[in-house]
DNA sequence: TAAATTATGAACACGCAGTTCAGGATTATA
DNA sequence: TATAATCCTGAACTGCGTGTTCATAATTTA
């Protein structure tokens, strides 16, 4: 009895399909691609793509989910700068980003992508409250719904992030991360000097 | 010589066909929505698809732009509050607006509705700012440049818009507005009650 | 009513998906 | 290093949807 996923010729070959899909996708775009298109360029036969993946989303998904779990490990390591990191993690990897946040093909990664960040951001956020509440011996009271604002961080960054990668990178993740968090935590107003409501 | 577009005939079968498109999307989703299901539904043979559109993803885009522009005449009309009508408009029309922002099928939908956002927005700052600057005979002068800002306001917009489909709008579009409102014009400090930076 | 235009349905070629299967190749392990 | 387990391969097959052609019927405009 052997580990499915430990013998040599799977992970090869599932590292050679990810590795091609990534390439072709890059070359061609993710929609008019065949699985035979993939298998070729992995050197391997169409057949033995079925062994390992029941259709080309669900390749995506795993080559995807491989990429965002690298940027949650940087962000666990280092700790902080989440925002900062995000930027640059994206810069690094903006083709990849580009499909992932255009929702080519698997519209849903946009949907987890944003489910990921709204979940983190509410576990920080959550933390920040209740020592703000314990510090000042008064509890404080946000104006609106949690899940409203956790959500509304969630999509503004992805907003932007998507934006930015869709221009070209044309700010340094330093400036963007500066902008972001002006229009996020000071508000619209202030930063355009004048109260537009 | 007659107009291609004004035959009875034409007229009939376009808006049969985008009308089975809406319903069949609402039912079973787009992605694997065949043009005989689509014929199928609007009484047409499968053929008669092809002498007005090149597929699927054609007919659903001029589908989408006859709701947006619907929006944008409803706009223009009432002058006023343009953020609640994106939202009521959204909330009368939500079945398709998930489809729109989703970017189920064309995804460049999403794109452009980002833009025409941007673009709106742009023009109405530019407005705003030149008013501004000839009241206090001061310079008005953002922090940012204007195209982050208008795309990050658009991103944040459309990003809450999202959410809110998907959850099966659980608060009022006034309600949404309002929160946006706070948000994005005070910032997140003001609203949360403390300043996270 | 006549001419122009549009709708129809059968037929066809094509490409891709997904599966089966027997045989060869590679791997882990004893 | 022998061997049993596992994986890869390629040919073959079914099925489905696309997109096109064409002769004919139906509808519309003028």
């Amino acid at each position: 009895m052997r580990n499915n996923k430990t013998d040599r010729r799977v992970l090869r070959t599932r590292r050679a399909l990810k590795d091609a899909l990534m390439a072709l996708i890059l070359e061609k775009g993710y929609d008019t691609l065949t699985i035979e298109d993939i298998t070729d360029r992995a050197d391997l036969g169409r057949t033995t793509f079925y062994l390992h993946y029941k259709d080309k989303e669900e390749l995506l998904l795993e080559s995807i989910l491989e990429i965002i779990n690298d940027l949650v490990a940087q962000t666990r390591a280092s700790g902080e700068q989440p925002i900062l990191l995000t930027f640059q993690h994206a810069a690094n990897n903006a083709d990849l980003y580009r499909i992932i946040l255009r929702g080519e093909g698997v519209f849903k990664a946009m949907d987890r992508l944003r489910k990921i960040v709204a979940q983190t951001i509410a576990e920080l956020l959550s933390e920040a409250l209740h020592e703000k509440s314990a510090k000042d011996q008064v509890e404080v009271k946000p104006q609106i719904p949690m899940d409203v604002f956790v959500n509304y961080f969630a999509g503004s960054l992805l907003g932007m992030l998507t934006w930015w990668l869709e221009q070209g990178t044309p700010h340094s993740p330093e400036e963007m991360t500066e902008m972001f968090r002006l229009l996020f935590f000071q508000g619209a107003n202030e930063v355009l000097g004048i109260d537009l409501v």
